[in-house]
DNA sequence: GTCACTACA
DNA sequence: TACACTGTAGTGACA
C-alpha cells in the first residue's frame, strides 16, 4: 500500500518556532524550530511509514491572492530573522533525510498541497496532509486524511470526513464558506462582522453555503441581517480567498516524492551539524531505529536446550571454556532469602539447562570450582542477586564481567523495564516471554515443569547473548565503558560482600526499646480518647480527620485528594487550637518507631547470622544513588532523638569490635562549587568555612559576626534548594514565607553565586537541545519531558536537570571511594569491613587495633576519590554502636 | 493495588 | 494558564 505525506512546511515551521524554546548550535545558528520540525518528522514517519513525502513551501510575498485582495495577509508582523534563517536549513535537511520539497512563485504551501491531493485522489492514492492550518480541512476525502497540530507541533490530530461532520456538523467543502462567513484575522480575510464560529455554523447548518445564505438574507433578521447585506461581496471575497486552488503546476512527478526511508549517509552529518544529538541518538541507525523500512522483530523460534543430568555432565563440563552467558532463576524478591529454580548456561551454539539437585551433588564440584573462579569472566543478568542467592545455597560466584541488567540501567536509569523480556522487544530481538506469562504472578505464581522452566530460562540466555555486543557498543558510544567496566560492576561484587557480610544487631536492646515505646504510645492512646471523648483508630487518616475537623471543628488547612489532610505540616498549625493535636504528634512519632524501626527491623534478623542482611539495588535510582530494601538501612532516623536510639542497636558483630562511620561533608555543595566553577562557592571550601554562615552572609551581604541564626537557616533552606532545583514555591514552603519573598531570596542568591545561576540556565539549555544530562563519570539520565508544553512536566524536568548532575556525580563519588576503600582494605590486610552506605556516609566494623588506622585511611580515601577543583572533605567517628559513632 | 504518611540523604 | 524543591523504602488503612 502506498501512502503519500504531505506536509505545509512554513506552517509547521512557524508553529515549531514558537513553541520551541530558543536554541542554538555552537556557532550560533538558531536552530529550534528545525529542530521542532525535525521531531515531528521522526515521528511521522515512524508513526506512518509514508513511501512517498514532499514537504511544500510558500515561495515569495506576492501571491495570485494578492491580486484581487491587496490585503491578503497584511497586518502581520515580520518574520524575526531567528526563524527567516532557518528555513534554508530545513531544506538542506530535507534533502540529507531524501525526503523531496516544493516551491513555486505566486502560490502558497496550500496550493501545491491541494494540487498534488488531488492528483493523488484521482490516481487512487493514500494521502496524509500535516499542517497547522484549519483551511486545508477543505481537501478531506475518503483517500486524504488532514493532520492538524496540536501543542505546538508536537501533536497531531487527524481528520476524515467523519470527523470534520462530527466537530462542526460540516461537508469538509464546507470549511470554505465557514471561513468565507467568520473570516481569519492571521491572514487578514475580513468575513463579515459580528459572525463568529457559533454564527457561522449555524447559518450553514441552515442553508449550505455562502450563496445560499446571502441568497436567504430576506429570512433572518436585525444587525446579522443588516451585516450580511452590506457585507455580501466582503463574503464572497473571503470565501474565494479561503479556497485551495488545486490547480498549480507542480512539476513533481510521484517517482520523485518516492520515500525510501532517511538516508543515513548523508542525515548523520546534517544532524551533527545542527547538533541534534538526541535526535541522532534516537534514530539509533545501527539498531534499526525509526528508519522507514525497518525490519519486523523476528519471529519467535523453537529453541533447543541439553537438559545436564549426570550422564552427561561432561558434556557440560568440556564445553565450560565456550559459555557466554549465564541465567540464574530464582523467585522471592529478597535475595537473601530467595529460592533458586535453575540456571541456564549458553554457548553461542548451545543452551544447557542445568538443576539445581545436579548442581549441588559432588560430582558437579567442577561446575561449583568453574563459577566461584573469578578469572574466567561471566556474562550475565542480575549478577549481583545471583552471587547471593547461590551464596546461601552454599555456592560461591564470581568473575562478574557484564551484567546486562546493570548496563540497561547505566544507558537508561529511568527505564521501568529492565527484563530481558523488555530489552528484547528494545533492540528489536526475537521476543522473549514475560516471566509472570511463564510463571504467573501472585498467588498463581508457580515453578513450571522443568521442560518449559529449561525453554524459558534458554530463550533468555540467547536474548542474553545477542543484547551483550549491542550494549558494549552502546557503552563505548556514549563514553560510559569507564562507568561501567571500572566503577559499576566492581561496586555489584563490593556490595554482594557487604549485604553477605551485614550488620549485627542486638536484639534484646531493640526489645527493650519496644518495650519503652509502647509504654509511651499506650499513654498516648489513652491520653487522645480521653480528650476525643471517644475510641478511634488513630493510623487512619479518614477517622482522624473526622474527629479533628467534624467533631473538634478545627480548621482545615489542606485537603488530600480523598479527604482532609492531617500530615505533620498541618498539625503543627492546628497544634495551638487543641492541645489533642500536639498528642497526635507524638504518637505518630513513636508509632513510626515502634512498627517500621522495631517491628520491621526484628522481623528482618536472619535466624541463621543474627543479623540483618539489606539487599543495596543499584538499578533503580534514576541519579546513580544506591537504594536500600529489606531492611531499608539508609532510612534509619537520626534528627530526633527518640528515633536515634534506634542507632545503639547496630552494633559490630565480633567482641570487642567497634563501629566506625564517615560522611563527607556537603559533598552535593561541592560538587556544585566544581561544576559550576563559581568562585565565591569555591572559595567558601576552599578556606573550610560554614557553607550556610557564607552563603548568608554573602546573600544578605553582612559580615560573619551579623549572621544571626533565622538568617543562617534561611540561607541553608536556599542552599538545599539550589541542590533540588530550586523554585519560588519549594522555597516559600520550606521557610513558611510567602512566595514573593522566597523569589526575592532566590534573586539574592544568585546575584552574590553568579556562577551557580549561569550553571542552572546552562545545564538547563543543555538539557532542551541534548535531552539529557550527564554527571562527572558520564552517567546519564534523559528528560523527555524537558520541552513538553505542559508547564509541570516541563518544570519538573527542569529541576531534575538541575539536581541530577549534583545528586548523581556526588553517588558516582561515593561509590568510587568504596571502590578505592575496598582495594585499599585488601592491599592492607586489614580484617575491618565496609558494611553500609548512607548515601554520603559509609559505615564499618573495626578491630580494635586497626580503629587507628581506619580512623585515618577511611576519610582520606574518601577525600581522594575524585579530583575537584574544590577539596573533599570526609569526618570520621567510631563509637561501640552506630549511635555512638557520629 | 493505591494512598497518605513518615523516615533518611 | 496551573500549581508547585531532588532521590528513595516501609507501614497501615482502605478499596
Amino acid at each position: 500500500m502506498e501512502k503519500l505525506i504531505l506536509i505545509d512546511g512554513n506552517s509547521i515551521i512557524y508553529r515549531a518556532f514558537f513553541s520551541m524554546p530558543p536554541l542554538t548550535n555552537s556557532s550560533g545558528l538558531h536552530t529550534n524550530a528545525v529542530y521542532g520540525f525535525t521531531n515531528m518528522l521522526l515521528r511521522l514517519i515512524q508513526e506512518e511509514r509514508p513511501t512517498h513525502m514532499l514537504v511544500a513551501f510558500d515561495a515569495g510575498k506576492v501571491t495570485f491572492r494578492h491580486e484581487g485582495y491587496q490585503e491578503y495577509k497584511g497586518g502581520r508582523d515580520k518574520t524575526p530573522s531567528e526563524l527567516s534563517e532557518q528555513f534554508p536549513l530545513m531544506r538542506e535537511l530535507l534533502e540529507s533525510f531524501g525526503i523531496a520539497w516544493f516551491e513555486l512563485a505566486g502560490y502558497e504551501a496550500d496550493d501545491i498541497i491541494g494540487t498534488l491531493t488531488k492528483r493523488a485522489e484521482e490516481a487512487g492514492q493514500e494521502v496524509l496532509v500535516v499542517t497547522g492550518d484549519k483551511d486545508m480541512l477543505q481537501v478531506v476525502s475518503d483517500r486524504v486524511k488532514v493532520a492538524l497540530t496540536r501543542k505546538g507541533v508536537s501533536e497531531v490530530e487527524p481528520y476524515d470526513p467523519q470527523q470534520i461532520e462530527e466537530k462542526y456538523g460540516l461537508k469538509p467543502l464546507q470549511i470554505i464558506d465557514l471561513k468565507g462567513l467568520m473570516g481569519d484575522t492571521s491572514d487578514n480575510i475580513p468575513g463579515v462582522p459580528g459572525i463568529g464560529e457559533k454564527t457561522a455554523l449555524k447559518l450553514l447548518h441552515q442553508f449550505g453555503s455562502v450563496e445560499e445564505v446571502l441568497a436567504h438574507t430576506d429570512e433572518l433578521k436585525g444587525k446579522m441581517k443588516e451585516n450580511l447585506v452590506n457585507h455580501a461581496d466582503d463574503a464572497r471575497m473571503s470565501k474565494q480567498l479561503a479556497t485551495i486552488f488545486r490547480e498549480v503546476p507542480v512539476e513533481r512527478s510521484w517517482e520523485e516524492m518516492k520515500f525510501d526511508g532517511i538516508q543515513e549517509e548523508s542525515a548523520v552529518p546534517m544532524l551533527r551539524k545542527l547538533e541534534f544529538k538526541s535526535l541522532l541518538e534516537r534514530m539509533s541507525f545501527a539498531g534499526g531505529g525509526n528508519a522507514a523500512g525497518e525490519a519486523a522483530p523476528a519471529e519467535q523460534v523453537e529453541i533447543e536446550v541439553t537438559m545436564v543430568t549426570q550422564d552427561n555432565l561432561s558434556e557440560l563440563i568440556a564445553d565450560l571454556s565456550n559459555i557466554e552467558g549465564i541465567i540464574v532463576e530464582s523467585y522471592g524478591d529478597n535475595p537473601h532469602q530467595a529460592t533458586m529454580m535453575g540456571m541456564a548456561l549458553s554457548t553461542a551454539s548451545r543452551h544447557y539447562y542445568l538443576p539445581f539437585d545436579v548442581l549441588q551433588e559432588e560430582y558437579a564440584a567442577e561446575a561449583r570450582a568453574w563459577l566461584a573462579d573469578e578469572h574466567v569472566p561471566k556474562r550475565g543478568y542480575d549478577l549481583h542477586r545471583v552471587d547471593l542467592v547461590l551464596f546461601w545455597q552454599g555456592i560461591a560466584f564470581a568473575g562478574a564481567e557484564h551484567d546486562v541488567q546493570l548496563a540497561a540501567y547505566l544507558l537508561d536509569p529511568t527505564e521501568s523495564d529492565q527484563t530481558l523480556s523488555g530489552l528484547a522487544a528494545k533492540y528489536h530481538l526475537s521476543p522473549v516471554p514475560g516471566d509472570d506469562e511463564v510463571y504467573g504472578k501472585g498467588a498463581k505464581f508457580k515453578v513450571p515443569e522443568p521442560e518449559e522452566l529449561s525453554r524459558h530460562l534458554a530463550r533468555k540466555a540467547d536474548a542474553l547473548l545477542r543484547i551483550l555486543p549491542l550494549q558494549r557498543q552502546d557503552l563505548a558510544k556514549y563514553e560510559m565503558e569507564r562507568l561501567f567496566y571500572d566503577l559499576e560492576m566492581p561496586l555489584s561484587r563490593i556490595l554482594a560482600d557487604m549485604e553477605k557480610q551485614g550488620v549485627a544487631v542486638n536484639k534484646e536492646a531493640l526489645k527493650e526499646l519496644g518495650v519503652e515505646f509502647e509504654a509511651q504510645i499506650s499513654k498516648l492512646v489513652t491520653r487522645i480518647y480521653e480528650i476525643a471523648g471517644q475510641e478511634f483508630n488513630i493510623n487512619s487518616t479518614k477517622q482522624l480527620g473526622e474527629i479533628l475537623f467534624d467533631k473538634l471543628g478545627l480548621p482545615v488547612i489542606k485537603k488530600t485528594k480523598t479527604g482532609y489532610s492531617t500530615d505533620a505540616e498541618v498539625l503543627e498549625k492546628l497544634a495551638p487550637y487543641h492541645e489533642i493535636v500536639q498528642f497526635i504528634l507524638e504518637y505518630r512519632q513513636l508509632a513510626k518507631l515502634q512498627s517500621t524501626y522495631v517491628e520491621g527491623l526484628l522481623k528482618e534478623i536472619s535466624p541463621k547470622t543474627g543479623k540483618v542482611h539489606t539487599y543495596f539495588r543499584q538499578t533503580i535510582a534514576a541519579t546513580g544513588r544506591l537504594s536500600s530494601q529489606y531492611p531499608n538501612l539508609q532510612n534509619i532516623p537520626i534528627r530526633l532523638e527518640e528515633g536515634r536510639k534506634i542507632r545503639k542497636v547496630f552494633v559490630p558483630s565480633e567482641e570487642g569490635w567497634f563501629i566506625l562511620a564517615a560522611d563527607y561533608s556537603q559533598i552535593e555543595l561541592r560538587v556544585l562549587a566544581h561544576i559550576s566553577g563559581d568562585p565565591g562557592l569555591q572559595e567558601a571550601f576552599l578556606h573550610d568555612m560554614d557553607i550556610h554562615t557564607k552563603t548568608a552572609m554573602d546573600v544578605f551581604g553582612v559580615g560573619p559576626d551579623q549572621v544571626d541564626a533565622n538568617m543562617r537557616r534561611s540561607a541553608k533552606a536556599v542552599n538545599f534548594g539550589i541542590v533540588y532545583g530550586i523554585s519560588d514555591y519549594g522555597l516559600s514552603q520550606n521557610l513558611n514565607i510567602t512566595r514573593k519573598e522566597a523569589a526575592r531570596f532566590i534573586d539574592q542568591y544568585f546575584d552574590a553565586f553568579q556562577g551557580v545561576r549561569r550553571y542552572m540556565d546552562d545545564i538547563v539549555k543543555e538539557a532542551k537541545r541534548d535531552g539529557y544530562v550527564k554527571t562527572l563519570l558520564e552517567r546519564r539520565r534523559y528528560l523527555p519531558e524537558i520541552n513538553a508544553s505542559n508547564f509541570n512536566l516541563r518544570s519538573f524536568a527542569e529541576r531534575t536537570a538541575m539536581n541530577t548532575p549534583i545528586q548523581g556525580s556526588a553517588a558516582d563519588i561515593i561509590k568510587l571511594a568504596m571502590v578505592r576503600m575496598d582495594e585499599e582494605l585488601y592491599k592492607h590486610g586489614l580484617k575491618s569491613r565496609m558494611l553500609l552506605q548512607v548515601h554520603d556516609e559509609l559505615v564499618f566494623e573495626v578491630p580494635p587495633e586497626e580503629l587507628e588506622i581506619m580512623s585515618k585511611l577511611v576519610p582520606e580515601t574518601m577525600g581522594k576519590a575524585l579530583e575537584l577543583s574544590v577539596p573533599l572533605k570526609a569526618e570520621v567517628s567510631s563509637g561501640l554502636n552506630w549511635y555512638e559513632a557520629k
